[in-house]
DNA sequence: GTCTATACCCCGATAGAC
DNA sequence: GTCTATCGGGGTATAGAC
């Protein structure tokens, strides 16, 4: 670990270096989106960012933190976008929300939606993957709550699991066809809501 | 292309020739759902099946032509198992069966599950990525007939994509949760079936 | 603080001995 | 038919000039 080398925990960092970042990870979401994690090479992200590997490397000490700061990036446009819609929704209407804000935003960010696919797969990339529909599930389940239900879901997680699988699905079909009606698609799966 | 090489397309093959091929295949398989695409290099499956790089080359004139027949055997699995159970079942208990057939197969061979997963974020891989749902849309719809709706599911390739998306859902839970019940999962997946 | 030059390794693939 | 030896290329990462 160098001392003046701009790392991920760094608290003091110049303006330029933000933006160089702020580039960087840009361009290799693009480029993971497009040849995948292992077509994402250092050479052709610097090239496309119009700068040389190294220069790339001494923004982000190796590929992989590269990588794997595009790879937060794009959970956190995703957690963001969805957390605030939930936020304005009431809880019974919380499932079907996030449903509908999750679609829609893959919809609107197809890149992400390939760079979180291609994570998926990758080796030693357990990162955000441990319980992925957890937060669903317990808003199926405070929804169910909220309903006044007898019974409250006893498999949430396993419901979860099946829907979070559809909304993949959506998104995957639009990837491959982009004609593909998402908004109709999320509108059927809501409607599969137990109610 | 060589004389006496065997090819993908080769009607003669010598005894030993299939069975280093099904060797071959074997070991790719297990070394890309394990490693990856990209991970699976020549050396580690030469080594696997304690032969040279170059021996292997000789069977297959290309790490791609390998990998797609390792592809192309998991598929063939595939649809042998589900293809059996569909035509012992009642038109209207296709899908059902279909996809309780999907995750059974799925579940056995995990790895399988992990080649098909490696295959769908690959560059040049649309190999079989048409209309990957097509299949179950078609028994959608027969089923629908067959029940004597009137109104015969407009929107049965939507249905099909999202029954589709959450059997991938459940076979990927699996892979990650060993402990997941799957025939559980399944079972709320074809209770949602339209009825 | 940023880039040039380069080291070093593993990749897929080929040539030719055996 | 299977191996050894090697090639050319691209990969990540580092050392050091500027």
């Amino acid at each position: 670990m160098v001392e003046g080398m701009p790392s991920a925990d760094s608290h003091e960092r110049t303006f330029t270096e933000r933006a160089r970042r702020q580039q960087l990870i840009g361009v290799t979401i693009e480029q993971v989106a497009q040849r995948g994690f292992a077509g994402a090479s250092l050479a052709r992200i610097a090239e496309a960012a119009g700068i040389t590997k190294a220069a790339v490397l001494y923004h982000f000490g190796s590929k992989d933190a590269l990588v794997t700061a595009a790879h937060a990036e794009v959970l956190e446009s995703l957690v963001a976008t969805v957390g605030e819609a939930l936020e304005d929704a009431a809880v019974a209407d919380r499932p079907s929300t996030y449903i509908r804000t999750m679609v829609a935003h893959f919809r609107d960010h197809p890149q992400h939606a390939r760079v979180l696919a291609a994570a998926g797969t990758q080796e030693g990339f357990d990162h955000a993957r441990e319980d992925r529909w957890a937060p669903l599930s317990g808003l199926l389940d405070a929804a169910a709550l909220a309903r006044g239900d007898d019974a409250p879901a006893a498999d949430s997680r396993a419901l979860a699991v099946l829907i979070g699988g559809a909304i993949d699905g959506i998104v995957a079909e639009h990837l491959e066809d982009p004609t593909f009606d998402t908004d109709a698609a999320a509108a059927i799966l809501v409607a599969m809501l137990p109610d």
